[in-house]
RNA sequence: GCCGCGGUCGUCUAGCCCGGUCCAGGAUGGGGGCCUGUCGAGCCCUUGACCCGGGUUCAAAUCCCGGCCGCGGCGCCA
């Protein structure tokens, strides 16, 4: 129907074949308008005693509110929205509602978050509702394109694990042939695992699961990290490079691109601004700046916490006009064993995080890459290493320097478009009560 | 997991604080009718709800207790 309408010129007069379901049907008794709608838009079809066939005309008494219907007809000019209508000449109603429909897409965002994820199907056909999704889909190739640029190698790792990823957070059991095993809470060690199987540089779209009952708006247990781990780096910098410059591709395409510009218009946003050079803040020095510009304290030792990040994320935007910035050197006790810490001050780490409008959207760093020092690390947090013996084993025998992140994409789908809950960027969020449909 | 708030027609809500005027009001949707140029079409008729279980009271949508469900904050995280 988009194309249909793009190209209304060259088609008036011709006959047109159309399907789609009812979108809203105005009757006035002999004289019938339906909206037709499919993924690409809608057009106003006429149905008009003693015009339209009298067959089409019956048919069209069934075609009620997200009935499924094909027709034929007309294409003319008409003082609608579109400049143009269908009038029809066959019409033939191939499904229609079994019940009164508990959600009406037209109307869908007027009903609070449950209801819609409760009938999600009727959501999802409100136009702005699906633009979500072809958005993400959108960032999710961005992602591939940047990245395999880049001379990297998409991988498909396990989702069922024998063993918890990174000892901090919680992970789903599930019996293995009578084994226990666990759903991959990140895919961590298998990227890392294809850097020293020499793939140097890999990239990963992939869900994983994390079994912590959050209840907020930008959690869920099961998400999709686009991971990167890359071989032969200099220094943790090289990580925040790529990440950067596949932001910055991000946001220059939102601008030049077509789709992207049709559905940031529909929410209302900007695209997001990304100057040349992204700020990167070492943690110390943000604590000293919420301090000081916000009166915000942060415990030294300490990771931000979210009105922490919002506020620095305010204070880039205004300051640097970035929505990107980057937050370095995390304290070893907040950050998971195979990090990299600081050669010079061990309480501190290589690492990073990227805050995207005040929410954290990436997590990386530089990996402990030298057999004894990673010994040293699990030990130092208390885990026994024989519990991980298999990951260890992968680097006894020649692991290069390497380093990677992980990006959230309904965090990023989410900041976008400035949603507020992340489960609106899932078509079938999970989250601690949720698990149907 | 801890803390706070909330559950009324299919949907979104009014009523609850200050119990009786509520066999619960409105909008939208469903069913029916009128209407030949609408575009949130209009007009008329109709349908349909107090989350569950206890308690207090002459009387409970309204007050109390328990359960279930939902929402949000925190910790934690993408």
């Amino acid at each position: 129907m988009g194309d249909l309408i793009k190209d209304k010129d060259s088609l008036l007069g011709k006959e047109v074949s159309l399907c789609g379901w009812v979108d809203r049907v105005r009757d006035h008794g002999k004289l019938r308008f339906i909206m037709l709608r499919d993924r690409t838009g809608q057009i106003q079809l006429v149905v008009k005693q003693g015009e339209t066939p009298e067959e089409a005309v019956k048919a069209s008494n069934e075609a009620r509110d997200e009935a499924v219907i094909c027709v034929k007809g007309t294409l003319r000019k008409a003082p609608t929205k579109e400049g143009v209508e269908v009038a029809v000449r066959e019409m033939s109603v191939l499904n229609r509602p079994v019940e009164p429909l508990p959600l009406l897409p037209r109307d869908s965002l007027s009903a609070i978050l449950d209801t819609r994820l409760k009938f999600r199907w009727l959501d999802v056909r409100n136009p702005k509702v699906t633009k979500v999704f072809l958005l993400q889909a959108w960032v999710a190739q961005k992602f591939r394109e940047y990245f395999s640029s880049k001379g990297f190698v998409e991988i498909f790792t396990p989702k069922i694990v024998g063993a918890g990823t990174e000892g901090g957070a919680e992970v789903f059991p599930v019996i293995y042939f009578g084994k226990p095993a666990f759903l991959a809470q990140s895919p961590q060690f298998y990227k890392q695992f294809s850097v020293i199987a020499g793939l140097e540089r890999v990239f990963e779209v992939g869900p994983v699961f994390r079994a912590e009952p959050h209840h907020t708006t930008r959690h869920l247990t099961e998400y999709h990290s686009m991971d990167i781990e890359v071989g032969f780096i200099q220094s943790y910098y090289d990580v925040i490079s790529f990440v950067e410059g596949f932001v910055k591709h991000l946001a220059e395409a939102m601008r030049k691109e077509e789709l992207p510009q049709r559905v940031l218009q529909e929410y209302n946003v900007e695209p997001l601004e990304i100057p040349g050079e992204v700020p990167k803040i070492p943690l110390r020095k943000a604590y000293e700046i919420l301090d000081s510009e916000f009166k915000k304290h942060i415990p030294y030792g300490e990771d931000l916490d979210s009105e922490g990040e919002k506020l620095l994320g305010q204070y880039v935007k205004e300051r640097f006009k970035s929505d990107l910035v980057f937050v370095t050197e995390y304290p070893w006790k907040v950050r998971p064993f195979y990090t990299m810490r600081k050669e010079d001050e061990p309480d501190w780490t290589y690492s990073f995080d990227g805050l995207l409008r005040g929410l954290e959207i990436v997590t990386g760093g530089q990996r402990e890459h030298r057999y004894e020092r990673l010994v040293e690390n699990v030990k130092d947090k208390g885990m026994n290493p024989k519990n991980f013996e298999f990951y260890l084993n992968f680097f006894k025998h020649g692991a290069p320097p390497h380093g990677g992140a992980g990006l959230g994409l309904e965090r990023i789908t989410m900041q976008s478009l400035k949603l507020e809950n992340i489960r609106e960027a899932r078509l079938l969020p999970r989250d601690p009560e949720t698990l149907l449909p």
